[in-house]
DNA sequence: GTCTATATAGCGATAGAC
DNA sequence: GTCTATCGCTATATAGAC
């Protein structure tokens, strides 16, 4: 585990991307094999299964929300804002790894919809103490789940109707006078 | 239009129900077929192609959207608890439509893309002149689209971590503030 | 560890009987 | 208007050479 072979990490930066820019129906193994360029038995080899496939971008996730969730609490401008301006879609490797799963989650993976709702479990627990009551962090979480929602029904290139820069000041300005006061 | 034959209803009904609780994977002709009681020859007497039966299940919920708006402007506790309260799925004839679309979009239909944001926008426009800027605007729809997110993810079935009763009018009436003070 | 070749199964769609 | 039968394609997965 500590030292993951080059070409399995390969094969899951290639179907993580055909996840999120062509969704899960174009996401094959054979598409994916391609896209790394290797042959389907060498993709096998790694992963012995589609589903095996799968979980490999579940436990990357997992990985990657665990740095997030730290970096959120020790954030500058504070948890919240710095949650918000996050649910945006940057193309980080933690977003494409989220997006990648959510595609999953949507073709009928349990395992993809249950480490989703892992994230937001842990996510809600790193902003819990900054809100007032069960209402505020509810209106914070959903704030955040609707911006994600509208990245991953844009597609990765259509850009959604998702406030940025000084839209998104304005927004989290509001929520956090909302979740305060 | 009028009088829409019975068969291509049950047809319709089958279809979007398995898009909810099986998502768009298991969503097959045969599988419809089979749902709705008919051969896969009979379903496409009706329905031509996969394509028409997505056109389908647009066309459907295009006629509810223009019924649900007309409601909304309408309801006596006002546009915003309405819109926030109808955006947890109760199982509605609406929600199921846009569930269902919602599958076909993750799955990569274009129409049904092109369909959701066309009802996010039409419910916008009779959000718009309850919000007093921008900000506050996209504060409404992302907690809709929030609400919404976690209705597509729990599957039909499981019921997600969405507030209800009490907890959803504590969340109403803080929006509410926040967007009027 | 990576390849080619192939087995197996399920999908959308067509043809034509009733 | 609904059926059965079947074609053509593509997807996952296996077998075995290198």
């Amino acid at each position: 585990m500590s030292r993951p072979p080059l070409a399995r990490e390969k094969v899951l930066d290639a179907f993580e991307a055909i996840l999120i820019d062509e969704g899960e129906r174009a996401a094959t193994m054979d598409a994916t094999a391609r896209a790394a360029g290797v042959s389907k038995g060498g993709l096998l080899y790694h992963f012995a299964s589609k589903e095996a496939l799968e979980a490999g971008i579940v436990e990357r996730l997992d990985a990657l929300v665990d740095d997030d969730v730290a970096a959120m609490t020790t954030a500058e401008e504070g948890a919240v804002a710095y949650f918000l301006r996050s649910s945006v879609m940057e193309n980080d490797p933690i977003d494409r790894a989220i997006l990648a799963t959510a595609r999953l989650a949507q073709g009928g993976s349990t395992p993809a919809s249950d480490a989703l709702r892992g994230v937001r479990e842990k996510w809600a627990r790193a902003i819990r103490p900054h809100a007032k009551d069960e209402a505020s962090l509810d209106l914070v979480m959903l704030v955040s789940d609707g911006l994600y929602f509208n990245n991953a029904l844009s597609g990765g290139s259509i850009p959604g109707p998702v406030p940025r820069g000084p839209a998104m000041d304005a927004l989290i300005a509001l929520v956090e006078r909302a979740i305060r006061d």
